[in-house]
RNA sequence: GCGCUCUUAGCUCAGCUGGAUAGAGCAUCGGUUUUCUAAACCGAGGGUCGGAGGUUCGAAUCCUCCAGAGCGCGCCA
């Protein structure tokens, strides 16, 4: 518990104790009384609204409430050593020496599990699902970050958590790609023109694939497609997928599960889960109305299963079967989402990109009809990354194999700072990436700058010839901060209510933000050495005060728990 | 025509379960280094929070409408 919940409970408490004393009729809304950060200049510790909420509700002008909270609090909380009205009517709260000392040492002893916000769920996240049908580009680098650290966050948080990887191994798109493949073969073993049908894959990476292939098999006769189906297929996936997963590895993500589309309809889990959401109801014969969007000459008014899916919340009913009856690719996600809720998990997470947002509805509906409402799945959206080159816009296509690839990102810039750059945005905005700024290993990089924060303090624990400090026995009599100090260890105390902030609606981005604005701190702390020697640190391999010791441990852990978070790596010497 | 996302300083963005004088970075201008790491710090200027209504004691934040940008709108995956 940290120290603004536990003192928000206490408030509680009193006031429910002391609510004659209040004159308070009612006492509701306690869910809107709030124990938050005051805005710097205020110089406290504390901030509450209660004599807002309170005095709403009963009438009463909050200013004067406030006074009588004012008193209350001074005479029955011994942690608040004074607290002020300010504004409309809030209290701003200092804490005492002691209840400061105390919440230190507990942050100390807490260590990498500060900030923590214990839970016990599970959860399912699925997140790349790149097509394998080629390497990952820019674009995909985002989702996998973003998949990989709420991974994190929910881990750190005390949740159990399932990282999965969604192979789209089957269907049309998969015939392209084992096409292109062929045709690739064909180009080098008997010189045939690659043709210009816009379904194939132009990227050279198809190329490189055929020379794989043909290296590791040079009796076979590639002369009929069909024949070699099959061979090619497995050849040409286990190939791409092996490149994808070379790129995930480089940018540091692991999945623990692969779960592959054609798994799902060898075991023919399709024709099982109809089943069951017939017998719902939920999936029945019938015809749909044609596209509203643009013209579809393929559109065919065919008896087929569709799933009622307006049911649960989306604009229309999709269609289960094509025309030719066989399954459709939402067909089989139905049935791999099955699986996951069969699996157990409390939460469903997917982790999608900007051009599947048309795709949650209907996916989400699946899953509450699945699990009869039990089970949400909650979809996050990543949107765009845009590629700047040489001042201009590049646009990504996998078919036009015009993208830039993970692979070349990652020859320009390292795995951290793309990680941190990625993560430093709320996934709901798009990013402009500058391929060439980025390329830049200048100081604009915010991740440095983290960094650096934490390689000084490992400087001065090097100086100071120690490492890690467990418990500093801080005398409350002698204790003393300064107005520098009092902001750093403010900002120490609010890492709690970032990770949760950040769990609550899965805004990674708060995490880089916050570490950024913490180390903004800790450099201006720093540099008051630079322009008055006073304020110096260390004078002969000691240190000067132990609320600095105190506090550059303080920091430390916090950096070295959110990058943790991020799984950015933090050098001891820059 | 419909759905989702976005519109805040010159640029890139935070802030959104309603609260205090709307904040950062970059850029611009001006300062700081015989050092515990200057990859840093300090200071200055810069705003009709896209527009119009509404709810409220109080709106960048909630609601409605409008305008602009992006992504989607198969029986592709």
């Amino acid at each position: 518990m940290n120290i603004f919940e536990y003192h928000l409970k206490e408030i509680h408490n009193l006031i429910l104790i002391k609510k004659d004393f209040l004159k308070l009729d009612k006492i509701e809304n306690l869910g809107k009384i709030n124990l938050e950060v005051p805005p710097e200049q205020f110089n406290f510790d504390l901030s509450c609204n209660i004599a807002m909420v309170l005095g709403t509700s009963n009438k009463l002008a909050p200013k004067k409430l406030a006074e009588k909270i004012r008193e209350l609090f001074l005479d029955q909380i011994k942690n608040f050593s004074n607290v002020e009205i300010a504004g409309p009517g809030f209290l701003n709260i200092k804490l005492s020496k002691s209840a400061l000392i105390e919440n230190i040492n507990s942050i100390l002893k807490n260590n990498e599990n500060y900030g923590s916000n214990k839970t016990n769920d599970t959860y399912n996240i699925e997140f790349v699902s790149a097509n394998p049908t080629g390497p990952m580009h820019v674009g995909h680098c985002r989702g996998a970050i973003y998949g990989d650290v709420l991974g994190n966050l929910l881990t750190f948080n005390g949740n159990k958590v399932i990282k999965e990887y969604y192979i789209n191994d089957y269907g049309s798109q998969i015939k392209n790609f084992v096409e292109s493949v062929y045709f690739r073969i064909l180009e080098i073993k008997f010189k045939k023109p690659f043709p210009k049908k816009n379904n194939l894959y132009p990227g050279l990476y198809i190329k490189d694939i055929a020379v794989k292939i043909l290296n590791e098999n040079k009796s076979l006769n590639f002369e009929d497609f069909e024949k070699n189906f099959e061979y090619l297929k497995n050849k040409s996936l286990e190939a791409s997928m092996q490149l994808i997963k070379k790129d995930l590895k480089l940018l540091g993500i692991n999945h623990d599960n692969f779960f592959s589309e054609s798994e799902i309809v060898n075991k023919d889990l399709v024709n099982k889960t109809v089943e069951v959401l017939k017998k719902k109801k939920y999936v029945e014969k019938g015809y749909l109305q044609p596209p509203k969007g643009e013209k579809d000459d393929n559109w065919k008014k065919v008896e087929r299963l569709i799933f009622k899916s307006t049911l649960f919340g989306d604009d229309t009913d999709r269609a289960l079967q094509k025309n030719d009856g066989s399954w459709t690719y939402f067909a089989n996600d139905i049935a791999y989402h099955m699986d996951k809720v069969n699996r157990g998990y409390q939460n469903l997470v997917n982790v999608l990109g900007a051009d599947h947002t048309g795709y949650i509805k209907r996916i989400t509906a699946a899953v509450s009809a699945i699990s009869e409402k039990k089970i949400k799945l909650n979809c996050k959206v990543c949107q765009l990354v845009k590629l700047f080159k040489d001042g201009k816009p590049f646009k990504m296509s996998k078919r036009a194999g015009d993208f830039i690839s993970a692979q070349e990102l990652l020859n320009e810039v390292d795995k951290d700072s793309i990680r941190f750059i990625m993560l430093n945005r709320s996934n709901d905005v798009e990013i402009d990436f500058d391929f060439d700024k980025v390329k830049e290993k200048t100081k604009d990089n915010p991740i440095f700058y983290v960094q650096y924060a934490y390689a000084r303090i490992n400087s001065l624990l090097r100086t100071l010839n120690t490492s890690f400090v467990e418990k500093i026995e801080l005398d409350e009599i002698d204790f003393n901060l300064n107005e520098m100090e009092e902001k750093i260890i403010r900002k120490v105390f609010e890492w709690p209510k970032i990770i949760e902030s950040a769990t609550k609606k899965f805004d990674l981005h708060k995490i880089p933000f916050y570490l950024y604005e913490l180390s903004t701190l800790f450099h201006a702390y720093w540099s008051r050495g630079n322009e008055d020697k006073r304020y110096k640190f260390i004078e002969n391999e000691q240190i000067k005060r132990k609320e600095i010791l105190a506090i550059i441990n303080l920091v430390a852990i916090v950096i070295k728990n959110g990058m943790g978070i991020l799984d950015v790596s933090l050098p001891k010497k820059m």
